[in-house]
RNA sequence: GCACAGGUGGGUGAGUGGUUAAAGCCAACAGACUGUAAAUCUGUCCCUCUCAGGAGGUACGGAGGUUCGAAUCCUCCCCUGUGCA
């Protein structure tokens, strides 16, 4: 089986569908929690299951650097070893590439990184990074990429994206090479290799990274480099330019973007899937995003606040829970303040996908209407 | 009663004559966070003004004193801890 956008209603530029991968079925346009090191922070798989993700996505620089692909190959692969049937995607490393530049050397060849965890050396290259992704066995696994940064000049984003195509090409050759071998002896996992379109923040590098990428050919393609620190009314002139140019008849993922309001935005543009650390990361630090916009919820105008952090979410945290308690909870540096704070942010940001997914369904037919999720 | 040790800003705790409105940590308050080096980071944190660079006023148990200058030295008093009677 291998991995497929099925769509089945759509509006405008906006689709509403399924994603077909070997683990299930993922209700698009989709929301991935991040879970870098084989886990959502603060919460259990149970957690997330009941919460309805269907999908999460997990990284191979930090997996290969603990435990190690090697362990997670005997221990069956991601999938087992973390007790997670749904479907998952790994990122390749390419992020780290951008985030971690103190500890790296960029070469057309790879990345020499100083491992954050201890100064020991190591070389990620496009086929590395395939035969660590191959080997954790997510069903979507993403194309070492460089995550160029910003600002760049012309010269320095048209350098970083042709590398990226290189290393796009290569990453191609060796996963179709690879990608049959079962480290562990399972089953064929039918994993799909997605594209990553470049380009800083140029409308025609990004028009041409896209088409040569489709020329190389991929069954999903991602808009890597944004929310890198440019302005936002930036970034969506950037995203809305660069799906254009994008197959309308195969995923199209966003990479790493962004608020309640942004993912909604961005799926009623098109985009089929995204992912964030904002809702995890924004909750470990108090930060929780509801119907009424942001609550930070440890003000001292909390303190005594007996309401529910939102009144209109459904969340087990919303409908158990006062703004005092958390803010109770967060002030004394608890462990359970991280657990609620993730599972309602997490609530919330899929709550706002479904709520697209039904606008665009319901509206099929129609072309009019306007969204306020 | 005697002998030591000690009393510093909301807490803890540096500082033993000037560069000290007084380190650091904690608490408190506010802000940031967008393919996770993030339970992290940044700012504020005595009072009053401010043209936002600063200006002034109070302040290191209390009261005096020495000195150009004192949280720092001296005297007396108050209080705390420990030991001995």
């Amino acid at each position: 089986m291998s991995v497929r956008l099925q769509i089945e209603a759509t509006r405008g530029a906006a689709r509403a569908g399924k994603l077909i991968t070997p683990h299930g079925e993922v209700e698009t346009p989709v929301f991935m929690p991040v879970g870098t090191l084989a886990s959502v922070k603060g919460v259990s798989q149970d957690v997330l299951e009941e919460l309805g993700v269907e999908i999460l996505l997990s990284n191979t620089y930090h997996l290969y650097l603990r435990p190690g692909v090697e362990t997670v190959r005997r221990m069956g692969g991601l999938h087992r070893f973390m007790s997670w049937d749904r479907a998952i995607l790994t990122d390749s490393g390419g992020f780290q590439v951008f985030s971690l530049t103190e500890l790296r050397k960029v070469s057309e060849e790879g990345v020499a990184f100083r491992s954050h965890l201890d100064g020991s050396s190591h070389f990620l290259s496009p086929e590395k990074a395939m035969e660590v992704q191959i080997g954790l066995g997510a069903d979507i696994v993403m194309a070492f990429d460089e995550c160029t940064e910003h600002p760049a000049d012309a010269q320095r984003s048209r350098a970083s994206m042709e590398l990226t195509l290189c290393w796009a090409a290569r990453c191609k050759k060796y996963f179709e090479e690879h990608k049959y071998e079962v480290p562990w002896g399972g089953v064929q996992q039918g994993q799909a290799l997605f594209g990553i379109v470049q380009g800083g923040m140029d409308r025609e590098l990004r028009r041409e990274s896209a088409e040569r990428t489709i020329d190389i050919g991929f069954p999903g393609y991602a808009i890597g480099g944004l929310s890198v620190g440019e302005p936002r009314e930036l970034t969506r002139e950037i995203v809305l330019s660069t799906l254009e140019h994008l197959p309308s008849d195969q995923p199209r993922y966003l990479m790493g973007v962004g608020t309640p309001d942004e993912i909604a935005q961005y799926a009623q543009a098109g985009v089929d899937m995204m992912d964030c650390v904002l809702p995890t990361r924004a909750a470990r630090h108090g930060l929780l995003f509801t119907s009424e916009g942001k609550v930070s919820i440890k003000q001292a105008r909390y303190a005594q606040d007996e309401s529910a952090l939102d009144p209109a979410c459904e969340c087990r945290v919303c409908q158990r829970y006062s703004r005092a308690y958390l803010r109770h909870l967060y002030a004394s540096n608890e462990l359970l303040a991280q657990v609620l704070n993730t599972v309602h942010n997490l609530h919330f940001y899929l709550a706002t996908m479904r709520t697209v997914r039904t606008w665009i369904r319901a509206s099929h037919a129609s072309s009019a209407g306007d969204l306020r999720p």
